[in-house]
RNA sequence: GGAGUCAUAGCUCAGCUGGGACGAGCGUUCGCUUGACGUGCGAAAGGUCAUGGGUUCGAACCCCUUUGACUCCACCA
């Protein structure tokens, strides 16, 4: 069978077929099977109208790294896929686009809508999951789950009426925030606080049965026809005498009481403050203290209601216009002040949230909450990084009843029926016959549809079958690692947490691991408003999935942000050209020989030592990087592994050896290549699956690997101890240390790489004249040795040599005609004050008495051994400067 | 009003638990058709690690000050 690599990489001709070959294979699917040890990651279900974008692909990168290297580290490794139904953004996005027939939510009502929207589910919610498949995501899609589907609607229901009977869900009229676009309810977590700057208008209200006024001020004047009370502080001695007076409220033309409560703030304004219960959650509460009166005066798109009089069927700003007119002319206004504050918006649809009194469903959180909050104190659950537990704790500490009920269609109904005979509510997962009260058949399901992040909060264990008791759930319950932006910790990571405890009595998931925004190269927040997004699909395109995957986690520290940067994914499909080349390179050579299975150690060079050993060690690193989410310090190891060490380095100085079929030591090199490529491979797989893939089947079928099939089910490469060198490893470094040396001096003197030279090697100690011998043949290609000549000392190097002093050597290179004193005398002196500056700090530490005293021991001896080195140097240079300067 | 993050080479960022910045990519300069790769190879220039102090034998890293940028939370009307 012949196959081979096309000549360039092109991600194009490989991306595709290879996923689909997985898929094929079934490689994704994971079944309980008690043998192995299950590795689990749920998704964060993307909305079913989202697109990809970067910060998925970020995300799901991120996964899907965890999950390739845990499924060939031998876990039954199960990355759970799914979408989410997005009520509210599902919903906007459905009404947009009927509008454009003409439609309204209307016209179609609830049943004709709700066909529509599992149209659109059918249509678009595929889309995104295609999407996720051109990144390389290795999820089980056999296990897809939509959070609307019949068993995670089973799961929604059970839940509901659970924590209606424990008493946690409840019916309440209270204030919550209102959107009046969407109309609809939203939790506090979907207010977006933003600063705008207002006005502050100071009005009179006349004081009752008298003459005078208080003076109160408000940014809301619209909001005084629903006034019921003026406040100050009980302690304000300034208006101790109005307390239990009445003020008239103007325009309404009705009295108001003034009262004292301890919420108003004496320095603010004008230590007195309007009183709108049904408009203000501070004055609610303030309203509920003091037994006030609740008026609410707007309608459900913020217009004046009836109770607004005159102003009726005005929107709040045209009526908040009209009052300080009205005002003026009164003679009420005193004056306008310029003040910025922070207004509530929709998250969504950035309308400004009107506070309004309603009855809604509410989870009661405060007992709720507390095992998630034990959860993390005790470390049960480890966020990562650590520093989102501070958020974490600010949002548990200051929790709130979640309100659940939404005025909107498309999500899951509550199931709450209402018998309008006798009043009876009942809350039951199937809808009843009959009322168990009074016998009544017509029963009326509650209107409303449940948050979205109702469902979402179950996820974890719904996905797996809850409320069934199925071997999935049993098996990879509690998931390992949760990966998501730390914009959504509030809305779904500690609702995750809570519900986890509430209804699995466990924890679900051990681990979150937090990922920082991706910017774009200015720093600023992709969005759909600035254009400035940019599209993964359009860069996959370009580049391929693998660059991309790899610019989105390298050169970012967990949970930061990051910049996007064209020229980062061209970097990185630059090094994906690179491992393709170098493994075009291994397989021309390893075709044209016998490869062994085995190797003798005995044949091995110090090179090839040398590199096992350094692959040894990143194997190790890089394991011990990944088991700690450094993923991006994991992905830089390999990338400066593979590109200076293997390619630069080590098959650099292996060609001679492959160039000449009479060197005994050929095959040692191929059997290290082979080996060595194989290994960076697999590391490699898990950042870059597409072309470690195509290259790794390629190979298998040139020299039969042992291991048969996929890279993405070949066994991750352990910590091999036959394979530490540590000796080798330092022969090596000198031995580069001389060639960068020699390379420096013929660059700095400009000697063409087409004028070879001798290359006089120069030691007294025995091992380092032996590790030269050794190493001859790299001089003649890393070094343009024409020759090279190890001795003990001086004898013999011509007058006008130049040379480079390393530690452990001096080098000398006879250039004659070429040499430019001048030059040469310049270079030694530039070296001799690098060395000079050394010798000082060197000196300095060790002349400092505290230093000797205190510092440990091996730090000591380091430093001595330093000043031996750059003493031996200086000596060198200096002897070698003098030689010139006579 | 709280809390957090960031300030390191021209640009974008790494630097793990304190021990010389061999920092990385891009950019810049110089030189290379070296039989895998110019999506390449070699060499080089370039940093007061924001500021001021403290702890320490030793600080980019720990503590405090200041300045600047950003983010989250928060009911001051």
């Amino acid at each position: 069978m012949e196959k081979e690599l096309a000549k360039t990489y092109n991600p194009k001709d490989i991306e595709e077929k290879l996923y689909q070959k997985w898929v094929d294979n079934n490689y994704f699917h994971a079944e309980v099977d008690r043998s192995k040890k299950p590795f689990t990651i749920v998704i964060p279900p993307p909305n079913i109208t989202g697109q990809l974008h970067m910060g998925h692909a970020l995300d799901n990168t991120l996964q899907d790294i965890l999950i390739r290297f845990k499924r060939m580290q031998g876990y039954n490794a199960l990355w759970q896929p799914g979408t989410d139904h997005a009520s509210i953004a599902t919903e906007v996005k459905i009404i947009e686009q009927m509008r454009e027939e003409g439609i309204e939510k209307e016209d179609i009502g609830r049943e004709g809508f709700l066909e529509r929207a599992w149209q659109w589910k059918d249509e678009y919610g595929g889309r995104i999951i295609s999407q996720l498949k051109k990144l390389g995501s290795s999820c089980d899609w056999e296990r897809e789950r939509f959070t609307m589907d019949d068993g995670c609607s089973h799961a929604v229901n059970k839940v509901f009426v659970k924590l209606y009977k424990d008493g946690y869900i409840y019916k309440g009229s209270k204030i919550i925030n209102w959107c009046p676009v969407c109309e609809t309810s939203i939790s506090d977590a979907e207010v977006e606080h933003e600063e705008q700057a207002g006005h502050f208008w100071h009005i009179k209200y006349p004081i009752a049965g008298g003459d005078g006024y208080v003076e109160i001020a408000t940014t809301r004047p619209e909001t005084m026809l629903g006034d019921t009370a003026v406040a100050v502080h009980p302690e304000d001695e300034r208006y101790q005498d109005l307390i239990g007076k009445k003020v008239i409220l103007p325009i309404v033309n009705k009295e108001i009481p003034v009262i004292a409560d301890k919420y108003v703030d004496k320095e603010f304004g004008t230590g007195v403050v309007k009183i709108t219960p049904a408009h203000d959650p501070n004055d609610f509460e303030v309203g509920k203290r003091h037994n006030l009166e609740e008026i609410n005066i707007m309608n459900d798109d913020a217009t004046i209601n009836d109770n607004g009089g005159k102003y009726s069927g005005m929107d709040r700003y045209e009526a908040r216009k009209a009052i300080v007119k009205e005002l003026e002319e009164l003679g009420l206004l005193v004056k306008i002040e310029e003040h910025s504050h922070n207004v509530g918006a929709h998250d969504r649809c950035h309308a400004t949230v009107e506070p309004m009194i309603k009855p809604q469903w509410f989870v009661k959180m405060d007992d709720l909450i507390k095992p998630a909050v034990e959860a993390v104190k005790s470390g049960e659950i480890e966020i990562i990084p650590e520093r989102f537990e501070k958020i974490y704790f600010n949002w548990t500490d200051n929790i709130r009843d979640w309100c659940i009920s939404r005025q909107l269609w498309w999500g899951h109904r509550i199931p709450a029926y209402y018998c309008d005979t006798c009043g009876e509510v009942i809350v039951s997962e199937e809808e009843p016959s009959r009322c168990h009260v009074c016998g009544n058949t017509e029963l009326r399901q509650d209107e409303d549809t449940l948050d979205t992040w109702f469902s979402s909060a179950l996820w974890p264990f719904s996905t797996l079958g809850w409320p069934d008791k199925t071997e999935d759930l049993d098996y990879f319950y509690p998931t390992d690692v949760l990966v998501t932006g730390y914009d959504i910790i509030f809305f779904w990571v500690i609702r995750m947490i809570f519900s986890g405890y509430a209804h699995m009595g466990e924890k679900p998931f051990s681990k979150v691991l937090f990922h920082g925004l991706v910017r774009d190269s200015q720093g600023r927040k992709m969005s759909k408003s600035l254009g400035n997004g940019i599209d993964p699909l359009e860069v996959i395109d370009k580049y391929g999935a693998d660059a991309l995957r790899f610019t989105l986690i390298t050169g970012n520290a967990p949970g930061n942000d990051m910049r996007f940067y064209w020229e980062r994914v061209e970097a990185n499909r630059n090094f994906a050209n690179k491992v393709w080349n170098a493994s075009r390179f291994i397989m021309m050579n390893l075709e044209k020989a016998d490869l062994q299975e085995d190797i003798n150690k005995e044949l091995l060079t110090q090179a090839d030592r040398w590199i096992l050993s350094k692959s040894n060690t990143l194997v190790k690193e890089v394991t011990d990087n990944l088991e700690t989410f450094e993923l991006g310090i994991a992905a830089q190891k390999i990338y400066d592994f593979i590109w200076e060490e293997f390619c630069d380095w080590y098959i650099e100085m292996v060609k001679p050896r492959l160039y000449n079929d009479e060197d005994d030591s050929k095959v040692a090199a191929l059997w290290t290549l082979n080996h060595v490529l194989i290994k960076s491979l697999k590391l490699l797989h898990p950042f870059m699956p597409f072309i470690t893939e195509e290259i790794y089947c390629t190979l298998q079928e040139m020299t039969g690997i042992k291991e048969k099939g996929s890279i993405m089910i070949s066994s991750w490469p352990t910590f091999n101890p036959d394979q530490d060198f540590a000796k080798d490893t330092e022969s090596i470094e000198i031995i580069k240390a001389a060639v960068k040396g020699i390379r420096n001096v013929r660059s700095e003197m400009n000697v063409p790489p087409s004028r070879k030279a001798t290359v006089l090697v120069v030691s007294d100690n025995e091992r380092i004249r032996e590790i030269f011998t050794e190493s001859k043949v790299f001089f003649a290609t890393l070094g343009f040795a024409s020759e090279v000549i190890v001795q003990t000392d001086k004898s013999g190097i011509s007058e006008d040599a130049v040379s480079t002093i390393i530690p452990e050597a001096q080098i000398y290179i006879p250039f004659a005609d070429l040499v430019d004193l001048d030059k040469e005398i310049e270079r030694l002196t530039k070296e001799k004050a690098r060395l000079e500056g050394e010798l000082k700090r060197v000196n300095g530490m060790l002349a400092n008495p505290n230093f000797v005293s205190k510092a440990p021991e091996s730090k000591i001896a380091e430093e001595k051994a330093k000043l031996k080195k750059y003493t031996d140097m200086m000596e060198q240079v200096t002897e070698r400067l003098n030689h010139f300067m006579k």
